[in-house]
DNA sequence: TTTGTCTGCCCC
DNA sequence: ATTCTGC
DNA sequence: GCAGAATGGGCAGACAAA
């Protein structure tokens, strides 16, 4: 029989990929992976799985595949040819490639991953090396994500689609999910309860005010919960034995030992996963220090101690999602809250009331800025934990400034917005030196017909031709809200906006009338009356 | 040794 | 992370 | 109402190049 079967090639894989990114319907999508996952052999759901979904490799292997935007750029020009006609690429051989070079490490290996990697187009067509660079940036862009591979992988196996899913949110990453899944129902089902293996968490949808987000929940009582300016975490313990996740599940507990004690000292459970927000805090002061600094922290693994002396960290817990052998997802917010609380040692916990009168929440919000930190959470009080998903449970309201600033640049956009500059570059006003400073970029905001408009209006204004990018002479002036002032080590200003976007184009004003880097520098000052100083 | 470039399902 | 758009 | 696309600043680490 096997002698009738022939492995995928890579080249009729990309026909699939055009066939699924060229319907709208998910339905139809699915079941095309399902036809084609039915032909394929076991070996090969793997590789068509995660390529379909832009994964070039398993989440599994650590440090991922070391290859990105450059290296592809200087492979796709830089074909190594093989010495003798090879035969077509099949899936499996393209995989295992892949897998190779995420294994290549040490001296030269930025030279030996590109070496590879041009072999490996040097192997292929055009259209296919195309593809490879897709998928190998995560950009297939053919309308396909994680959850319809489990619809179609339920749909083939005969699983129910339920197991599948649970499955997949506790262990986040969709290669495991394959693997289980092909053990049949009972390895499924087994997967969880476990610990240390971390599952996706629930999402929060933005809002613009505390009564718009009430409006958002359908109003009545809610926990309104300061919502911290750092780093969200994913805590599991068992039997004093710690581990902490970040919120793209990387296990970071190497680099915050201080964390670590910290919650086995504050929290009395022998099986648990937590959920907090950790947080820089300044020595003496006790101010939240600012999100640059404690990124400080985040993924170093050389002279900790130091930096903890330095840049010292809290955890502010808000979320029980396990508890000795239950899953509590299903369980109300409520419910789990009062788990939370009974175990864990009040210093640790998020800094919450439960309010319906909107005005008592109003004034929560701004007694938390007025402390430095970033916004509220408002929660809705029976919501369940609902893995992976932006609902309308928990609603997220954040400060945000706004300042009139300078179009002095643009670079042409990509995908649907390749027709059109569609990324600025923003300015202040210099009135000393007549300059205009860069202290940002931005593409956020515009409609597509005002893209459009300001494609149409900045090459008017064009003085230089870089090609991917124009610098234009400064006159367009926009309205831009940003959530923080950063120090920056790229731009010439030495200050950059965090999160800008523009809300309006202002016509009416000309480019004198914009924001001045004085202004800014005073604003950049402003922001340590409520925070600490940067490290 | 120092400085620069690239990468990251990075963090936001 | 935020925003707009297509389904 | 949701998912997808298009992209921002800055950080540490890993190598490469000067």
């Amino acid at each position: 029989m096997s002698w009738l079967v022939v492995d995928m090639l890579f080249k009729d894989f990309i026909r699939i990929c055009m066939r699924i990114g060229s319907t709208s319907s998910i339905t139809e999508k699915k079941n095309i992976v399902a036809t084609y996952l039915k032909e394929l052999e076991r070996s090969e759901w793997k590789p068509f799985i995660l390529f379909l979904v832009g994964k070039p490799i398993p989440d599994s292997i650590e440090g991922g595949l070391g290859v990105g935007y450059s290296t592809i750029m200087k492979a796709l020009k830089n074909p190594i040819k093989p010495l003798f006609p090879s035969n077509p690429l099949t899936l499996n051989d393209v995989f295992n490639e892949l897998i190779k070079i995420a294994y290549i490490r040490g001296k030269d290996s930025s030279k030996r991953k590109f070496e590879a990697l041009a072999s490996l187009m040097g192997r292929m067509s055009r259209e296919e090396r195309i593809w490879l660079s897709k998928i190998i940036l995560g950009e297939l862009r053919i309308g396909l994500v994680d959850g319809h591979l489990l619809g179609a992988l339920s749909n083939v196996l005969g699983l129910s689609l339920e197991d599948i899913r649970r499955a997949y949110l506790l262990r986040g990453d969709l290669g495991d999910v394959v693997d289980v899944a092909l053990k049949g129902v009972e390895a499924l089902r087994n997967v969880p309860p476990r610990l240390f293996s971390p599952i996706r968490p629930m999402l929060a949808t933005p809002a613009s005010s505390i009564a718009e987000a009430y409006n958002m929940i359908g109003g009545g009582e809610a926990a309104v919960e300061v919502k911290y300016d750092g780093a969200r975490v994913q805590i599991h313990i068992k039997n004093g034995r710690v581990k902490i996740f970040s919120r793209r599940l990387t296990d970071v507990t190497y680099s915050l030992p201080d964390v670590v004690e910290i919650v086995r000292n504050g929290v009395s459970v022998d099986e648990a996963i937590l959920e907090g927000e950790v947080v820089a805090y300044e020595r003496g002061s006790g101010k939240p220090l600012p999100f640059q600094t404690l990124m400080k922290r985040f993924k170093r693994i050389y002279n900790i101690e130091e930096a903890m002396e330095l840049i010292p960290l809290k955890i502010h817990l808000f979320e029980i999602i396990y508890l000795n052998g239950k899953l509590l997802i299903d369980t109300p917010y409520s419910d789990r809250y009062d788990l939370l609380v009974e175990r864990v040692s009040e210093e640790l916990l998020a800094n919450r009331i439960v309010t319906s009168n909107i005005r008592e929440a109003e004034s929560f919000y701004k007694r938390a800025l007025d402390y430095g930190h970033e916004g509220v959470m408002v929660k809705r009080l029976n919501s369940p934990y609902i893995l992976g998903v932006r609902g309308k449970h928990w609603i997220k309201v954040k400060s945000k400034e706004t300042l009139d600033l300078v179009i002095v640049g643009a670079e042409w956009g990509h995908g649907r917005r390749s027709s059109w500059l569609s990324d600025y570059y923003l300015a202040v006003y210099d009135p000393n030196s007549g300059e205009y400073l860069v202290v940002g970029k931005t593409f956020k905001g515009l409609t597509d017909e005002e893209f459009q408009y300001m494609t149409k209006r900045l090459l008017e204004l064009k003085v230089k031709d870089e090609g991917f990018r124009i610098w234009v002479k400064p006159e367009i002036v926009v309205e831009v809200d940003f959530n923080e002032i950063q120090k920056s080590p790229k731009y010439k200003s030495g200050l950059a906006l965090r999160l800008a976007r523009i809300t309006r184009i202002r016509e009416d004003k000309s480019p004198e009338e914009a924001a001045t880097l004085e202004e800014l520098y005073q604003l950049y000052e402003r922001q340590f009356e409520k925070k600490g100083k940067v490290i």
